[in-house]
DNA sequence: TGCGGGCGTGACAATTTACCGCATCAATTT
DNA sequence: AAATTGATGCGGTAAATTGTCACGCCCGCA
């Protein structure tokens, strides 16, 4: 980080996420590496709010309770077409992807997303000291128990139910959550 | 279709496939439905052509041998980027679609897809679609596989670099990139 | 009290992965 | 020019995982 004037010199970023403690926990986390970041919770706050804050970077989610983030990412990209918008959703799709970008958007992640990682995708390769080590994507075996606890999660820890969501066996499944989760 | 004129007014149309029954099959459909057609099996061949040719559309696979038609999709559009250029692939992932439309491409299919679709595909503009967001969960292999497309999206292709970044073995990465994602 | 569903588990076949090895090719290096 | 390094494709085989079927056991419900 540069040493002299940073709270001046941060850059703006507006983060849009209907999930409260996500949004806490990844503001938190991109302001930590210095990011000066507003947050709102849906597209009606958050448009006052960009024309107000006047962010050169935003997160946006693509799930925002019943709107859809699309709309959003258009019309901060009408507002400043320079805005770095990176997409981020947990129900990713090839359609949302294709229309996220065509509408504006720099790049699309998928949830689980390390922060480290949407800071690259906002194209900010900060030429200072931090990140040094290029961000460890996860395993697939890890990626795969978040995964199954969260549909496991929605499906109030059905298994049966789950694994139809999966499209994976109910035996496989049993068999998979009597691993151990993998660690990095 | 109007009625007169067609053989002079019909809109030019490039494609490139290297399967010569997928091509030659499309040709034919996207022909019958009032498109000029020139076909093409690399973007070696499809280059020249499409300086000479100069299409408005073109409609250019994923694969291509053991080229990648995104370079080409580039390649188009910096030689007209008014082209409107479909993307049509058997193995479609996110980041493959995210790279596309990035570089050009004005849509990202799926094979297997009917002309009609790749015609409407072809003169829709962003905006004009509802897009449905997030239906279901996608299943764990679906999962696995946007993985991997990103990670070998991020190494450039580097398929040992990904097997190493994914812990997973180099010859396991190979087969399951050669096996065609599950449709959704 | 029977029915449908979920859950746990054993067993065995089918499939997939891990791990070899080897050959080729391209880019560096010596 | 020859040697070295690293990527890629691919065959083969042992080891591991998954698919599948079959149980028995509960629980909630009509």
């Amino acid at each position: 980080m540069s040493t002299a004037g940073i709270a001046l010199e941060a850059p703006r970023l507006l983060l849009v996420d209907d999930d409260e403690i996500f949004r806490a926990v990844l503001a938190r986390a991109l302001e930590r590496r210095g990011f000066q970041v507003q947050a709102a919770d849906c597209p009606a706050a958050a448009l006052p709010l960009a024309r107000q804050f006047s962010p050169g970077y935003a997160v946006v989610d693509l799930r925002l309770g019943d709107a859809s983030g699309l709309g959003l990412i258009e019309a901060l990209h009408a507002l400043d077409p320079r805005t770095r918008i990176v997409m981020l959703t947990g129900y990713a799709s090839i359609a949302t992807a294709v229309e996220a970008i065509k509408l504006g958007a720099t790049h699309y992640l998928t949830k689980p997303a390390d922060p480290d990682e949407i800071i690259a995708a906002l194209g900010r390769t900060s030429g200072d000291a931090d990140i040094p080590v290029a961000a460890h994507p996860p395993s697939v075996e890890r990626l795969e128990w978040e995964h199954i606890q969260k549909v496991l999660n929605q499906h109030q820890g059905n298994i049966s139910a789950t694994a139809r969501a999966l499209k994976m066996h109910r035996r496989t499944l049993q068999r998979k959550l009597a691993k151990r989760p993998v660690r990095e």
